[in-house]
Formats: structure tokens, sequence, C-alpha cells
DNA sequence: ACCTGAACACCGTTCAAGT
DNA sequence: ACCTGAACACCGTTCAAGT
């Protein structure tokens, strides 16, 4: 396709409106208010709305570096040995859902939503955990009895416990993968 | 102290206040809009905030009877074989914390909390998660390394996933509860 | 092609006036 | 002693007008 024609206003905007955005998130979570966010890249809110029609949007746009990140850890982790790999993808997601308030929830909606502008992110994340533990289990590293679901529904509660306490988190990784993983 | 006087109208005001909360949380989660709760119980928005200055006194009057119940299960638990007993505790904590949307989170909020209406609950359940975790430590029914912090975080973050699944959340207890009790 | 900001909608909370 | 509901504040979102 034809590399698109962007005006070089828009590209700056777009770019002060994520730092903003970024920066408002961290602080308030992704629920965080859009106005502030726009005075703040020094634009009007009808701008940001221009370039985001919703929060999703929004946030798709700023998870997009890290989310490449994410799945080259992924890919990397399944030529690893599969039971630690495992352990190791749960961690990384878990930390990653936490970066902002209410992003492990957002990421959990987007895995049913496929209207979700994180549906596919959330597909990706899902395959990869598939394929981790299928490694795990064909090594006789997880419990059989341990589905995908089981494994994501770990993450996004860790993730959700460390807005709270990111040591807690850790703790309660600790002692659910040793519920999960054999001994 | 004398009974207080309450007039009649003001007592029946409450007690529909207290049906249309319910009803509004159970639906929409303890961040429901109040004012169609006040409309719902055929009364102004300024009634409602005559009786409960604020969210959690609503949600603290909604969940008084339930909690009373919740304690006098864990007094009960406490007489109990100690491994069995801590893990049934856990579960009813949780299921009790996932009875609306966001209440998981005003929990675990209403313990760092001091001036929370849910503070002294809070406290209570604390209390008896400790007593039944050292009934099991001293029974060796659970790993020595578990803390009541421990619990306290597997509790909300298996009540915050019964939100969107209640079976994937109680499989997190098995899980996490296989991690925890000893072999 | 993009930006502005007024306009509309919605909800939380307070408080002066009424009964 | 309690209730009413207008009033104020705040934020999300849209869109007609402008450049």
């Amino acid at each position: 396709m034809p590399a698109r024609r962007v005006r070089a206003d828009a590209r700056r905007n777009v770019e002060k409106l994520l730092d903003a955005a970024d920066a408002a998130f961290r602080e308030l979570g992704t629920g965080a208010p859009l106005e502030p966010v726009a005075r703040r890249a020094g634009v009007a809110i009808g701008t940001l709305y221009g370039h985001f029609p919703n929060r999703r949007a929004l946030a798709r746009a700023l998870l997009r570096d890290r989310h490449d990140a994410l799945f080259a850890r992924g890919d990397r982790l399944a030529e690893e040995p599969p039971g630690p790999a495992l352990a190791a993808w749960i961690r990384a997601m878990a930390e990653h859902a936490a970066l902002y308030g209410g992003l492990a929830e957002m990421l959990a909606a987007g895995l049913d939503n496929e209207a979700s502008e994180l549906h596919d992110d959330c597909a990706r994340m899902t395959a990869l955990t598939e394929r981790l533990l299928a490694h795990a289990r064909a090594a006789r590293a997880v419990r059989p009895d341990v589905t995908p679901a089981d494994v994501l529904a770990l993450t996004t509660a860790a993730a959700w416990t460390r807005a709270q306490s990111a040591e807690q988190a850790d703790r309660l990784l600790d002692h659910a993968l040793r519920g999960m993983l054999t001994p």
C-alpha cells in the first residue's frame, strides 16, 4: 500500500497526545479524564477525539510497541525449558497488565469483545499462552488439569493485585504457580 | 443508651433506599449512579445523601447483616479441622466480596483506610483470617511461609476474578490453595 | 485534511427553603 | 426532624465552523 500522507502538525499532535495520555494513565489509570490530556498536549479536546475515537483506541496506540516487545519475549520463551518459560511468561504478562490501573480489566474485556481495538493483541497473548502451556504439558512440567483459561485468569488476577502491591502480586504468583506446576 | 427516636417515614425511606441500592449495586456494581436509586425508592436525591453521606456508608448499611453472618461463619470454622477450615473461609470471603462489582476493591481499600465506614468490618475479617491461619499453621496444614496478607490478597483477587467468571475464580482458588496448603 | 471550542448530556453533591 | 429539588461543578462526546 502507498505511504499515507500525514500532515506534519497532525503527526506532532499525535505524539504530544500520546505522551500526555501515558502520563495521565500512569497516574490515574485508564479511566483518567481526557480533557486535561488534550490540554496538556496543547490541543483542543476535539483533536484528541479526531485521532482516537475512544479510550481503547488511545490505549492500543500507547501499548503498540510494548505489545510487540511482549510478543517477541513470548516467542523467545518458546525455545527455552518449558516449565520456567511458562512461569516467566505469566510473570511478564502480569507485570505488563499492571502498567496502568484498569489495564488488566481492559485486556480481559478485549479477549471476549471482538469489537475492541485491543482484541487482536489479546488474541496473540492467548495464542502464546496456549503454545507455552502446551510445551509445558508435553514436558510434564505442569499439572495436566491446568487450562489456558486458568493461566489467563491467574495473570489478570495478579495484574490487578499488582495495582495495590507489587510484592503481594509476586507472592500470589509464587503460591499459585506452585499449585500449577508439577512438584 | 436510650432508643433513638426515628420518624416512621424516615425509617420507611431508609428501607426503600436500601432495597433500591441493593438492586442497583447488583446490576451495575458499587459505582452505580445514585440519582436513579433515589428515584426508584420514591425519594429525592437529597434524602439519600441525608441518610448516607457517601457510597461507603450506603454499602456498609447494605452489608451489615451479611457481614454478621460471615463473622459467625468464621467463628464456627475456628472449631473445625484447621486446613479445610482455612480453605472454606477463603472461599466464603471470596464469594462474599463478589456480591457487587467493585466490592472487592472497596473492601481492600477499607483495610488500609481508617476513615472508611467499612474499616471495622475489614479489621474483623483480617482478625479471623489471622486466627484461622494460625490454627492451620499450628496443625502444619499450611506452608510456613504463608502470611495473612497472602491469604487476603488471594481472597480479593479471587473475588475480582469472580466478577468475570465464578468458575474461573473457583479454579484459581483450587490452584492457589494447592500451593499454600501442605501436600 | 485537520483543528477549534461551544454545545449538549449526564451525574455527583450541596444546601436553602419547605413541611 | 426530615424532605425537596434547584443549583453548581465536572467530565464525556459531538459537530458546525474555521483554517
